[in-house]
DNA sequence: CGTGAGTTTGACCAGTTGGTCAAATGTATG
DNA sequence: CATACATTTGACCAACTGGTCAAACTCACG
């Protein structure tokens, strides 16, 4: 454990390897079904080596999920509540689709979690994304009440795009049999901005 | 091991219990996660009396998952070629969310199992299920060419079914964590009857 | 090139886990 | 109630796993 100095160009290069290889590891087989040895060998370490960076497993998956955190929720804060509504949720949808195409084990990581109850993310979830799900929330309502988009649950919405967009990463293999021999991303874009200008299209 | 005679009271009683612990412990903890000695208090049975009835931790879960299976696509099996489209779908739908709200653990259990690559389950994707949904594709196109419901993408189609639905079960954590203090499944029933509604409304 | 801090490792440990086995106990049936 | 078979269990084992530690090694720097 190396004192709280600047970190050195190994710490650097070490604790980087290690972060990548624990979302390798974490994202395929969830927290229990990960081994340390695991981590250690994809990051090119010895085991001992590995816990003279973390302390421990935990705290690897704890340094992982909040450096990703803020990440992933990226595309949901660059919703522009002044530009056009219509257009601000399909880009929406596309950005989450695009974050499933390029980092499905971030997408994986989460879903593992959550799926089997978040014991260890609840705390950012009912606090950090409350926030930024009721403040995007309130976005939406102003631009139902605008009639500019139509009238649906807002936090129904969310959910909705939550969904779509990450089953494509999270259920990949199944995705992937079924759309076989087409590429399991084929079709899903045009499938999704279809969808969602129908839905939102204000009613005459 | 019990010879291959008709089952024992007892032994109907036992395989009983040990699926259903199985299903608790399994959905929550996953495969990995879960241990035999949990699933056989849950069962209220020693360890070693229950691998008297099942072999082995791996032949529970396989045994649990082909019993599931079945259940689990009924709803699909239900759809009537023959019905008004429009209505079997909203109808296939909601039995789908229904699903969720009642069976959330083997929406889990099936969740945790797909994530991680669905190690224990590609075989039945690729055949069983591959061919249920090329069948409900067929009759989907058939719907679309008739003019009966919009042209979308049938597999996709399908996928956000069954993504929006299980949706609810899988994430309910965080589903839970966000509609506080509703209900997770307040209005989700209306939101998704308007959403297929409306994407599938042929247009004029 | 010496020295102190940073880095790496082999050996080790205790707790957990899946699974075995012989012996003990229960139960259906004639 | 005797007997064969089904059921249950305590004791046990080997493999795995998270984590420790002292000793060895490497590196930056004066």
């Amino acid at each position: 454990m190396p004192k709280d100095r600047s970190p050195t160009r190994i710490q650097k290069r070490n604790r980087a390897n290690i972060l990548e290889a624990a979302l390798e590891v974490f994202s395929q087989n969830g927290f229990r079904g990960a081994t340390v040895d695991q981590i250690a060998t994809a990051a090119g370490l010895s085991k001992p080596n590995l816990l003279y960076y973390f302390p421990s497993k935990d705290a690897i998956f704890t340094a992982l999920l909040s450096a990703l955190l803020d990440t992933w929720l990226d595309p949901l804060r660059e919703i522009n509540p002044d530009g056009d509504p219509m257009a601000e949720i399909l880009a929406y949808v596309e950005r989450k689709l695009q974050m499933s195409k390029d980092m499905p084990r971030e997408s994986r990581l989460f879903a593992n979690e959550i799926v089997q109850g978040a014991p260890r993310m609840i705390d950012a979830l009912s606090t950090d994304l409350r926030v930024l799900v009721d403040a995007t929330e309130a976005v939406f309502l102003g631009w139902m009440d605008a009639g500019r988009i139509a009238r649906v649950h807002p936090r129904h919405l969310l959910f909705s795009i939550w969904s779509l967009t990450q089953h494509y990463a999270d259920f990949e293999v199944q995705v992937r049999t079924l759309m076989t021999p087409d590429d399991p991303f084929d079709g899903a874009s045009e499938f999704l901005e279809t969808l969602y200008r129908r839905m939102l299209t204000p009613q005459s």
